[in-house]
DNA sequence: GTCTATATCCCGATAGAC
DNA sequence: GTCTATCGGGATATAGAC
């Protein structure tokens, strides 16, 4: 017993701090996220998690950080799990989505928290990661032709991420789309598009 | 000269306000938005704007339901100078993406400013709208088969609104793509995504 | 319809004690 | 490494005068 007084708390006053933000921001939005709050949950006062982080938006960078870790090792799974390279790029479309709806504090905090990258190089680079999940995948879809590759990689993540913003928007649900069904209707559009790209430009310009 | 003193200045404050307003979110964003400030920079004290709108997220909310009406129009003027249906829904896909590039500060009151369509019924009404510009162009594309309509309409919305998000998080620039090229692929993606769609799925379940 | 004044609240951040 | 105390700032919203 190191004291009988509230005094240095916690074990693990970063990952309390985690904790508490990621239902802060659950509640509230990304938007309505504040430090001070954040520190009342996880019970200590305003001024220590400046210990541990330089500002509000510190804290915010790292779970983004760690945020943009899980949505990559999502697309890598879903990847894995399928066989043809149009399978597995319409798998990333769900998985993208899923990862939006069911983890909708940390897309917000991508996504929603306007956090500067040029002040968190950390995050832009995890964000180019992610990017380049997709890139891997497309390369072995159409082997050679990086120029389509890349065109092709950009407009699936744009197709995944639309859907999953609109769907966290409510926009999807007032188009007559029900939540449940947004993953499913993710990738039969990724599939799509990955067939109308390899198909129907140039045929083969060679 | 109605009174020397600066009284009751404004011949339409809700017009300086508007204006007032959208200077601001352009600067500091969708979330960086007060009410106060914008008095401020329409010259009105903080309590004036009260007399025309019940309060912060009011104003904004006249503010999104004319960004709609706008992104409306501009969608439909986008499909009436393309002939063919799927020239028409690419022009649309990129007139979504020109939009945001174009008028920021519209873009991000309706899809940043967290306004809770349950309280502005308006404003989930003109967003339906928006959808709707979009089915009745691939309703055209896909004579009859109104499933499938539906289906690649809300896929094309979703694709024109990754792109439209992604280019103003900065996430295209950093995966190579040039702001200016971003329409043109959006365009480019919703013309694959329309060709995938009407052809492979299934070929005829008659 | 606008002003002044004010009540209330919350936030980010720092200083200094322990 | 956490606490208490505090500074400085800004927001929303209302009351009452003109």
């Amino acid at each position: 017993m190191p004291r009988s007084r509230a005094t240095y708390h916690h074990p693990d006053l970063p990952a309390a701090l985690a904790e508490a933000a990621l239902a802060l921001v659950a509640e509230r939005g990304a938007r309505g996220f504040s430090l001070a709050e954040a520190a009342r949950r996880a019970g200590v006062s305003g001024s220590a998690p400046y210990r541990h982080y330089a500002d509000r938006d510190g804290l915010l960078a790292v779970l983004a950080v760690a945020a943009y870790g899980r949505l990559e090792r999502a697309l890598r799974v879903a990847a894995a799990h399928a066989r043809t390279p149009a399978t597995r790029l319409a798998a990333m479309a769900a998985a993208y989505v899923r990862f939006a709806a069911e983890r909708r504090a940390e897309f917000s905090i991508l996504f929603d928290a306007g956090l500067n990258k040029a002040v968190y190089p950390e995050l832009a680079a995890a964000g180019e990661r992610t990017n380049e999940v997709f890139l891997a995948q497309v390369a072995q879809a159409c082997a050679g032709d990086m120029r389509r590759a890349a065109t092709l990689a950009v407009g699936l993540r744009a197709g995944a991420h639309g859907f999953a913003t609109l769907l966290l928007d409510g926009s999807l649900e007032a188009a007559g789309l029900r939540s449940a069904d947004v993953p499913a209707a993710a990738a039969r559009a990724a599939r799509a598009l990955v067939a109308g790209m390899l198909r129907d430009e140039k045929p083969k310009p060679s």
